[in-house]
DNA sequence: CGGCTTGTTGACCTAATTCAACCACGGTGG
DNA sequence: CCACCGTGGTTGAATTAGGTCAACAAGCCG
């Protein structure tokens, strides 16, 4: 196995459920096209028919909606390693689109190719269903955030989430991590004005919770972070620490 | 095929992929020990390791998770036809808990007869996908509905997803539907206190939009309720009209 | 240089929460 | 049978979180 090679951040840092090194292989050779996008290019509009489903190699990419009144509701943001799409490949069509947050690299995978997976290779079918459900375990986890927590807390489980998730594929030490999203879209993230969002993160500062300089975060108390945002991470199935540290690997 | 088996109502009224009549009789195979649950009892708890999933036969079941605080918020309500936490095959423990509302007959399937069947059939596990997926499609767009809605609004959405939902298995004949969750359950759902839940409906009713008698409501203007709750049942993925009405069946 | 976007701050307004009292009801036990 | 209680729903008054509108400052880019 190439160190080199695209998806080696598929599924970084995650249980992982004895993906082999063979499989990888696979799904790496099922990746083709891969091209540069620039700051808010779209690769799904919603209704429009997949062929293709799109895996970020670098930069980050959201899932967005637009209301009545064209307010944008973000509904997640995508890292180097995520298949951004894949939920387009049983779905054919997607409900919203997703776009390029900066400068993205993606590679492409068709349909075909994956048809032919899921005949050959029933784990790496597994693995990839697998991690179209760690999208519906965050999802479940934004609703969470939206219907329980009240602005303060909303930005500490955001910052919370994309701190681990970040971790697992190595672009954060714990302290300090890249954060592309303006405070406009992080006020998209969480449901509320980018006027409050700025008072908000002004109270962060306040309390000494987290520092922001341009388009990084660094985070000056961890657990003040964790416990305002009542978050708990085990639903992002790190493979390290939390309920699930357990006989993941090499199961099934 | 036998009208009276368990699965019948398995993704009725949605686009099916070809789900063929011999596929749904695989799966109803592995279906087995169906029981009784009265309500509030729990099929899954939080962290806890699977080895079956649960498919609902009849009754209603919601997907929860609980706060520092204690309060209660609702991530999905489950009707007969779904398969509650078919996320726990590939995932192996859930991020939440999935309790019954008011009696329940369910069936549960067990992971090993699942794993056989994405080892013998392709095209049904990607229609097992498919059904996660529609629930992660509806997470989002209760992501949409908490973060750009105001309280009439969230309301109006919930009705109107739960009445096109009941539809597809024929529980709803476009009016009059049944609706197991209290205001104070309806306002877990909708991420507000069951007091302004209570001012909310008030002021359904004033408005003529839909009326509520005991466990029942009744839809008296459906385009003022989809206006109010900016309803588009496309993510729904139903077999008639809207965007995703056309080449979908006996495809792949 | 001007014009754009992003972030900040102030004053005011509104939606929703909180706390409380209260009613209707469907048991349950005396 | 009635007294009792717990639950679900309703209403009112006071409070607060967040929205709205507006002005302005700091880049940044053509």
């Amino acid at each position: 196995m190439a160190d080199n090679q695209l998806t080696q951040l598929f599924l970084a840092g995650r249980v992982r459920h004895g993906l082999r090194a063979a499989e990888l292989d696979t799904l790496d050779r099922a990746v083709s096209e891969v091209r540069s996008l620039v700051h808010g290019e779209e690769v799904v509009r919603r209704g429009q028919r997949m062929e293709t489903s799109t895996y970020l190699v670098s930069g980050f990419m959201i899932r967005s909606v637009t209301d009545s009144e064209g307010g944008r509701q973000i509904l997640g943001l995508h890292i180097p390693g995520d298949f951004v799409d894949l939920h387009a490949f049983p779905l054919k069509r997607l409900d919203h689109d997703v776009s390029a947050v900066g400068d993205v690299r993606i590679a492409q995978v068709s349909h075909r190719a994956l048809r032919a997976i899921i005949e050959q290779h029933p784990h790496l079918t597994r693995i990839l269903w697998y991690s179209t459900l760690l999208d519906a375990a965050m999802h479940r986890e934004w609703i969470f955030r939206l219907g329980r927590l009240d602005a303060l807390g909303r930005v500490c489980h955001f910052l919370c989430e994309t701190e681990m998730r970040l971790r697992f594929v190595e672009m954060s030490d714990g302290v300090t991590f890249p954060m592309p999203l303006s405070q406009r879209e992080i006020a998209e993230v969480c449901g509320i004005t980018s006027v409050h969002m700025s008072r908000t993160m002004a109270a962060l500062r306040q309390l000494d919770l987290v520092a922001f300089d341009g388009g990084a975060v660094t985070i000056l108390n961890y657990q003040g972070l964790a416990d305002l945002g009542e978050f708990d991470g085990d639903y992002l199935y790190g493979r390290h620490g939390g309920l699930f540290d357990d006989d993941y690997e090499d199961r099934m």
